[in-house]
Parts: C-alpha cells; sequence; structure tokens
DNA sequence: AGATAATTTTAGTCCTGTCTAATATTACGA
DNA sequence: TCGTAATATTAGACAGGACTAAAATTATCT
C-alpha cells in the first residue's frame, strides 16, 4: 500500500474509486452505479472515468463502465481502512453514537495521512471490523475473509449472529439500534416469504423482527457456532 | 461562533482567513504578508480578498490591504481552535513528536466538525495551550489573555519561562527541542546585542544558548514568578 | 522632487469538478 | 425484430482557485 513519490489523489477522486469498488460486483462498475452512490449526474461520472484512465486508476470503456486497476483498487482500499479505523475510533474514543460515525469519517479519511492511519490503527488495537461489521482491510489491502451472508438469503430455521449492516442513512442506522438489530446479536430465522423479500427473524429475546427486503438484504450475518 | 446556516467556507478560503489574522497587527492584512505565508503568488492573493469582501468575511481596500469581519474573524478562530485542539491530540495521544503535529493539524482543521472540536476537547480536558504554547481560542473565540514577550525584547539579567514557540518549520523545532527550548524551559538572559539582536540565555542545568535575531523573536518568554 | 524598487492589481489562461441539454447506444418487452 | 425505455456520452457552460506577464501604484532613497 506504499506511496512513494506518487501525489495524493483528490477527495474527488478518491470518492469514485472507492464508489467504483462499491459498486463493481466482480466486473465493471457503471455510469449510473456510481451517479447514484454520489449523488452526481451521469455526465460528472462519465468525465471523471475517462480521467481514471488517463491517470491510470482505472479501465475505462464507453458504455462498457469502469474497472479499477491494482494502483486504483489499492488507493481505494486505502481510503477504505482510513474511513473504517475513523469509524471505529469516534465510537471508541470520542463518543459519537452508531449512526453518525459514516458521515464524519467520510470527511475525514481524505484529509488523513498513512502515518495518522497507522498510528490511529495502533490506539485502537488494530481492529478487524468497524462498529458496523465491515472489515478493515490490512495495511496491504488484504481483506479479512468473509463468512457473512445477507439475511435475505437465508433460509427459515437458521440460527445467525448478526455480523454486520451495510446501510449509511443514520435514521434507518438508528431505528436498527433500537431494534438491537447491530452485530453480535443472535437471531433465528423465522421466515423468508419468496412472495416479497420480507424476512421474519426471532432475537434472543423472543422478541420478532420483521423485515422488509431492502433492509434484509443490507444485514449480514453468519452462521451460529 | 455558531454557523447556523451558513455554508463552510472551503479549506482555501479558510486558509486565507487565518493568513489574515495571522499577518495583520492590529490593522490590515498585506497582499505580500500573505501571500508568503501561504506560499502563493501575489495575484491569488488579491483575487481571494476580493472574493473574501463580496463573501462578507473580510474588508478589502485596494492597495491598503484586508481586515477581518466579525464573520471572518469567528471563522479563523473557529479554525485556530481547531488546528490546536488536534495538534494537542497527536501529540497526547497519537505519539506524534512536536514538530511533526502542525502538517498533519494544517490538513485535518478543514475536515473535522464542529461537533468533532467539541467531543475532542472533551476528550483533552479542555487545554488551553496547544504543544507550542499557543493559546486555544474558546468555542466562542475567547483568547486567554497573553502574559508573554519575544525573548529578543527582554533585557539582561531577567529570569524568564519560556512560554511559547511561534515556528512552523520542523527542522527548526526538532534542533529547538534538542537544545530544550520547549516551553517550561526556565531561562536567565545574559545578554541582548543591540548590534545584531542576538540573545544569550543560559539554562538551569547551566548550559548557554545563543540565539540568532530570527530565533530569539519566535521565542516568547513570561517573567519567572 | 525624481528615480528606482517594491508591492499590487489587472488581464488572460488553465485545471478540476460540477452541471444541463442534446445525442447516441444498449437493453428489453411485445 | 422492432420500438421504447434506460443508460451513456458529448458538447458547452460555469465556479473556484491557482498561475504568469504586464501595467499600475506606492514606498524609498538620494
Amino acid at each position: 500500500m506504499g506511496n512513494l513519490g506518487v501525489t495524493q489523489p483528490s477527495a474527488s477522486v478518491g470518492n469514485y474509486l472507492k464508489a467504483v469498488w462499491e459498486t463493481a460486483g466482480s466486473g465493471a462498475a457503471s455510469t449510473k452505479g456510481v451517479a447514484d452512490r454520489l449523488s452526481v449526474s451521469s455526465a460528472s461520472v462519465t468525465n471523471m472515468f475517462a480521467r481514471l484512465q488517463v491517470m491510470g486508476l482505472a479501465l475505462y470503456e464507453p458504455y462498457r463502465g469502469a474497472s479499477l486497476t491494482r494502483r486504483g483498487l489499492a488507493e481505494a482500499l486505502r481510503l477504505v481502512r482510513r474511513h473504517r479505523l475513523i469509524e471505529t475510533f469516534l465510537l471508541e474514543h470520542l463518543g459519537y453514537s452508531w449512526e453518525d460515525v459514516h458521515e464524519e469519517a467520510e470527511r475525514l479519511e481524505h484529509a488523513v495521512s498513512d502515518e495518522f492511519t497507522e498510528r490511529l490503527a495502533e490506539l485502537l488495537g488494530h481492529p478487524e471490523r468497524d462498529p458496523h461489521g465491515a472489515p478493515i482491510p490490512a495495511s496491504d489491502g488484504a481483506l479479512p475473509p468473509e463468512d457473512s451472508q445477507p439475511l435475505s438469503g437465508t433460509e427459515a430455521g437458521g440460527r445467525f449472529i448478526v455480523s454486520r449492516v451495510e446501510n449509511r442513512d443514520p435514521a434507518v442506522l438508528t431505528s436498527l439500534r433500537g431494534l438491537g438489530l447491530v452485530p453480535g446479536r443472535a437471531l433465528r430465522v423465522r421466515e423468508v416469504r419468496a412472495l416479497d423479500g420480507v424476512v421474519t427473524a426471532e432475537d434472543e429475546g423472543g422478541v420478532s423482527h420483521v423485515l422488509g427486503a431492502p433492509l434484509a438484504r443490507s444485514i449480514q450475518v453468519r452462521h451460529r457456532v
């Protein structure tokens, strides 16, 4: 994850790199996908895709989308690492609440240096996951293995532990926290309704939760051991 | 120091506001003064002075320099507060060395929110001074009273305590730290040579320090009680 | 006071990153 | 497979911030 002699990409460029990384499954990111994620016009995305290509950070084929080069991927993961470490710090040391850490980290990740990042990792004890359960890339970009699946893809009767909540909306996160649907919570799935994807799951206190498809998709769980 | 409904000035605008504040004694800041401090061309400064005026952050009279309005001053002090709190945090919690905190804080001050700042102040115990002895403005912009004077302006025979070191150059700071010329150090002034402003002072260990005029000007001391 | 030096401003250019409107391409449903 | 809907791209504009070169103003020194 070195950065030898290379100019730091601007915050904008960094945001596009992250968006491409998050949007592209294992292929190329679409213009619209990135535009929606960044709340920016499609024209802006087309423009940036071309620039990322010139900068050697992405491969771009018109109408086919963009995918990161090794360098682009390294840069994206560096930002993701910063973001998730900062979120952890905000929650654990500054008393931020779960739903507020994302926004602050979003700005800070572009301002901190590698030195800051590594010192922060040290202070935090080199955590593997952030407060939402998202894996924190190592300083060389390595991601811890993922053993989770979305709640929406489980089967009735299964017993799980919430491992991650993938949602940036503070209002949604506040609600989920209120319901106790945070990483670590044990759940037993009662029903995954084929009709509309609504999932019904019961927590250890016997409380039943009914979750619409989008929510069920953003809650990741892993099998209980 | 509120920020109600007001768009956050960009990092650039913020840097100019700080530079005007630091440059203008109790009058107006000159184009060249600000240009030198920010390492930017004079033309850029003229341009920004005009824009600050339009934004209501400064008063600008061509060829006469710029001075901050109440709003501009409040914004500048807000950044200074952030900067100095961040420096303190870097040194005390992340293990940064004295000479490295400035550069990192310079970037971070534009990325943190008021909420972050106040939580950080809380974590640090609401310090009144940063690691270099510079006063930290309160959240309402109030500055602790200044009882210091530059070492260059003292008289031979006086006994002082170093209260502040005003220099951003890491190389200079490293040297001063090596000599023990940091806030808290007791000094007895031996000579302030009229000829060239060179100051000779002795510390408690009996070590004698000879300081050129520029250095002597950047070291602030207060009378020993 | 006049000449020269220092400082400032103006004029014009450039780059980044955004937008809208118009056009082109691809995907999809009948 | 054809027509419409969705997606993408191009073209052109604009704001923020920076620069250089040239012109103007102020300061300084004899």
